[in-house]
DNA sequence: TGGCATTCGTAGCAGCCGCTACAATAATCG
DNA sequence: CGATTATTGTAGCGGCTGCTACGAATGCCA
């Protein structure tokens, strides 16, 4: 694989023109996006898009990847990291919000966003974004379940069901920032969501409970 | 308006073709739903769709129509009847899992799902659509407020983050039963949400706060 | 019975869709 | 220098999109 080969070199810069895909797939949604608006956004011809990516699917599930491992990587690997459960939750819930409600960025999640706008017979990127969607969950889950096992959570917790409830607030937040909702609000919902959490048995701080 | 005009009468019953049509809408989505596809599902041709219905938008719009008031209608109605939050909100929640996830239907939100699916140019489908989602949120807001004078609710409770909060809930209940979550997995996160709600100051039997 | 009003099926419009054939261009190789 | 190899822009393919012109069909009313 020669990084420099022998014929005429490309013209415009892969990456970069990977992420004016990505922004056109995020303003647009995959369905609405045309491959005429992503070679105008890019500033190429169609020959030299579908020489680079392959086709429309292939260059979505590239700008998805892509997508991914910019904005959303850290926030994950973070609440992976996070000793304290509350503390994690709140944090990625509050780049979440970020993220979702940026004013760099188009509004609202690439992969929550797009679960109607793909045609239901394009199986390859309906079921990309499915996992991705399903991965969220899981990885809510999984941090969940440490919670249970450290104490941060009652042993008896229902992490699936709470789990599938920050799932959901997620993407709620996702289509609450499309519609325009300020980064303030998501926190708020970020916030309130946070109650779900059932409070472990405390230890016994003597019971001197008035606020 | 005559009910019977005077011309040749028409060969299908429009109620019925609304219902079709809501169907298609409702299984492929709004963007991808094809004229074709919808004089198929009805059995009748192009020019007696546009008879009967004006444009595709239009025939939407109506679709749109007949589902808030066939399904959602009547859980909002009750949650508003509802003299107790909380049961309330647990009769709305799992009513709301029911019709995600029923059998006889396509899964998910025809209002949450279609967010992405219609081109952002065209407006009037896309402003239709985001006013119902406000209204839930809407909705919501003016239970929690009840709930607040009430006392089902302690005075000082951000009743706004709650209603958007629990809007984000159900829109991503709507997402999960699209991507196959049954119904008792959409209960789970009902009940799950329900444990937002802030717990009311108990009316003071003699301070023995201690549990 | 003969208008008249409305809907019907056939057939097809212009326009956009994703995608590509083709020849010219620009680089590295021998 | 050719020869080779890859990318470029032009131009346009077949197919599907939402939508409609048109004349035949079918009803009410006088």
């Amino acid at each position: 694989m020669p990084a420099r080969g022998k014929g005429r070199p490309r013209s415009f810069d892969r990456d970069k023109a990977l992420q004016k895909a990505l922004e056109v797939f995020w303003t647009r949604g995959y369905g609405p996006a045309t491959v005429a608006e992503l070679c105008a956004a890019i500033g190429i011809n169609p020959p030299s898009l579908y020489a680079a990516f392959g086709n429309k699917d292939a260059l979505f599930l590239e700008a998805l990847q892509h997508y991914e491992t910019t904005y959303w990587a850290s926030p994950w690997q973070a609440l992976a990291d996070e000793a304290d459960l509350r503390r994690g939750m709140e944090r990625f819930l509050f780049a979440a919000a970020a993220i979702l409600s940026s004013r760099d960025v188009p509004c609202g999640c690439l992969v929550v966003q797009n679960s109607g706008s793909v045609s239901p017979d394009s199986d390859e990127v309906r079921d990309a974004l499915r996992l991705l969607r399903e991965a969220s969950k899981a990885a809510f889950l999984a941090r969940l379940d440490r919670a249970c096992a450290e104490g941060d959570l009652p042993p008896d917790a229902d992490v699936e069901a709470l789990a599938a409830t920050f799932a959901a607030v997620l993407q709620g937040m996702s289509a609450q920032a499309r519609d325009g909702a300020p980064r303030e609000d998501l926190e708020r919902i970020a916030r309130a969501s946070l109650a779900m959490l059932p409070v472990t048995r405390a230890p016994a701080p003597p019971a001197a409970a008035g606020r």
